[in-house]
DNA sequence: GGTAGACCTGGACGC
DNA sequence: GCGTCCAGGTCTACC
């Protein structure tokens, strides 16, 4: 199969795949030669396989293995569209930063897009295992997760895709603390699939929600596991960009840039970037930072 | 509303 | 090889 689908203009493939460090995280693999994002997927038929995404400034072209009806090719351009934010409009965005030295390249280099899961479901236990651990631990725990719990891609490969609600839900704690080894996350997980696989929670309508972004907030807050940074990078994730996820990485950025490398406070990141409004994400994701680490 | 301490893992380090 | 320390956000209890 083969798809050809448009972005809104400006638009960078690259730059969507280097917006941050999901291309690292099973079951994306990035192939630098090629330039090619993998993904491996379980569609709604059962179907495991795997797209291949390319792109320019004008779109990404998918191709996948295997032959699909048109409902598995149709699941598979709603998704790609979704993971590329392909009608995403960031006009407002560059015309807040003309002027910023800082940003001067977000528009040119198309920033804005930041690379999504095709669920949300996916996107926030990834976000949950990014929390008070190492990224070398979140690899390591996406990983596991996917090879206990998610379907192999058919035709035998080791490849396989991430799992959905109900496969983590028939599972236990105990399997995902003992055997995934997330540790005092398992319940947090298990809790958030149980509660999205029977159906008493629609986690993935907050995709389309027109709540303001401070109650979008408030809900991302009530999944256990979710606090201040997890709902910022996952407000990021979903297109709002008034908040901006501070972690450790953050207070290292901002004192290097604005305070001699002196210690700071979250309180400080957050004064650094009040200008900004309803950008502030943006600005603090897209800024050319002094410290590279 | 602010803060201290527990949660858990794995890597670094000293012995 | 073993023990100890530390980094990393969230949650809860307490003030």
């Amino acid at each position: 199969m083969q798809l050809t689908l448009p972005a809104r203009s400006p638009f960078s493939f690259m730059s969507v795949v280097n917006s941050h460090g999901w291309l690292q995280l099973a079951p994306f693999e990035f192939d630098e030669v090629a330039s090619v994002l993998h993904y491996t997927d379980r569609l709604a038929s059962g179907h495991v396989l795997e797209y291949r995404v390319s792109g320019d400034s004008q779109g990404v072209q998918v191709t996948a293995t295997g032959r699909l009806n048109k409902a598995e090719q149709r699941e598979v351009a709603d998704k790609v569209a979704w993971m590329f934010g392909l009608d995403m409009d960031f006009s407002g965005f560059y015309a807040a930063s003309r002027g910023e030295p800082k940003l001067a390249k977000a528009r040119r280099l198309a920033h804005g897009r930041v690379l999504r899961s095709p669920t949300l479901f996916e996107d926030v236990i990834k976000t949950i295992l990014t929390t008070n651990t190492l990224w070398s631990a979140t690899k390591r725990m996406t990983g596991n997760l996917i090879r206990q719990y998610g379907a192999a891609l058919d035709g035998g490969s080791e490849k396989r895709a991430f799992p959905g609600p109900a496969s983590i839900a028939a599972g236990t704690p105990d399997v995902l603390r003992d055997t995934v080894r997330v540790g005092y996350r398992a319940s947090a997980i298990h809790d958030l699939a149980r509660r999205v696989a029977s159906g008493e929670y629609d986690l993935e309508s907050l995709k389309t929600s027109t709540l303001p972004t401070l109650e979008l907030r408030q809900e991302l807050m009530k999944i256990k596991g979710v606090g201040p940074y997890a709902a910022a990078n996952l407000l990021l994730i979903l297109g709002r960009s008034d908040f901006i996820p501070i972690d450790s990485w953050a207070l290292k950025l901002v004192s290097h840039e604005w305070y001699d490398g002196q210690p700071v406070t979250a309180r400080e990141v957050e004064k650094a970037f009040e200008s900004w409004g309803q950008y502030k994400g943006l600005a603090y994701w897209f800024w050319d930072w002094e410290y590279k680490g």
